[in-house]
DNA sequence: TGCAAAGCGGACCCCGGGTCCGTATCGTCA
DNA sequence: TGACGATACGGACCCGGGGTCCGCTTTGCA
């Protein structure tokens, strides 16, 4: 089970093309047009190599991705509220929806390529189900609330990566804009407060 | 203005590739994995034809769509209620939304080949501009609705042909059961009737 | 019937993802 | 420290699909 550890120069390789291609992602304007031999040749290693570290390019893209969710990640497992889990289920649900949304923004154009670079539907995506999966059991938690599963998907599609970026974009929304507006949604969604007084937030 | 009428073996060379197009995408699997020589082989004619009738891939599916979009579109804009104009906001709104659904459910494989094939995001598209204009003037006739614009977008997300896709295909949701929770889902964006009797207009 | 113009089609090009294998590097054991 | 197997390197190479090009055919107007 235990995992033969590789060798440094090849840690070190794949090091180096996770930051290249992070660089790359960062800079350039439209992701599917930097290619594989790009991104090899930003970080100084052959193609070949390239491919052995990451399998193809949806696994590149996918490890770059992991490794940017890591921190929000960590926040919505084990952080404070209003992402973590202590947080009450009418204040989470509108919070993760916000960090979603805000990472995004700032990673729009990986997003992008991920979401794009297919590998099939974005769905099967680890990192969707456990998205889809924490909002779904959140959302069941919130009285009144019938098909938390639907409504997951729902609500995680308004998020979706080519939409944000194309109302960043195209439409000029500014960013607390358009967050205003998912909160807004959100809260419509998750309807009226509980009939037995509102959850006395301090 | 009076665009030159094409000879007529390219009229008929066109609708050849139009119907080999619409007949593989409806019997094989994966629609990216059907190929433009595909396509030609299929209607009988040099890939030179279809590319000059299409102009691109994109092309090709966009024509596909429009065409089979038409009779809904109709129904849209000059039919009778629930889709037609003189249906009521409130009525209108979930009538279009299933509309589209049952679209995609009914022309998933292709609707999935031209949200991927890409030629940039779908939101450049003109047929989701159309889609989103409209619900978004039904959305603002409704009082109490704010945002009409970024709801029509989010509305409109929860029908996405690869997570309608996904949930017909991997999840096992049936048709019915997914109107259903769109139904449900839509019913919660719009609110609650309007406060002051339903829909007293003159 | 003759003759442009419009259209045809498939050989061809390009480019990007992915592979292969001879060579260089690592790290271990003596 | 020297030596040798295992591991990794890297870029030449392959393949398949979108898109183009151009010599040949068909159309349709006079």
């Amino acid at each position: 089970m235990a995992e033969r550890k590789p060798r440094k120069d090849a840690a070190r390789n794949r090091e180096a093309v996770l930051a290249a291609a992070d660089a790359l992602f960062a800079r350039r304007g439209s992701p599917e047009d930097i290619t594989m031999a790009d991104v090899a040749a930003a970080a100084g290693v052959g193609k070949g190599t390239l491919f052995r570290a990451f399998g193809d390019r949806p696994g590149l893209l996918r490890a770059l991705y992991e490794a940017r969710l890591e921190p929000v990640r960590e926040a919505v497992e084990t952080g404070p509220p209003p992402l973590g889990p202590a947080t009450p289920p009418r204040q989470r649900v509108p919070a993760l929806l916000d960090a979603v949304l805000c990472f995004k923004l700032d990673n729009g154009r990986l997003a992008l390529a991920l979401e794009e670079s297919g590998s099939g539907s974005p769905y099967q995506a680890e990192h969707y189900r456990r998205w889809h999966g924490l909002l779904r059991t959140v959302l069941e938690q919130i009285p009144g609330l019938t098909d938390g599963d639907f409504t997951a998907h729902a609500l995680l599609a308004a998020t979706r990566a080519d939409l944000v970026a194309y109302l960043a974009g195209q439409e000029r929304l500014p960013r607390e804009r358009m967050r205003a507006e998912l909160a807004q949604f959100t809260a419509r969604v998750l309807g009226p407060d509980s009939p037995q007084g509102p959850t006395v937030e301090g």
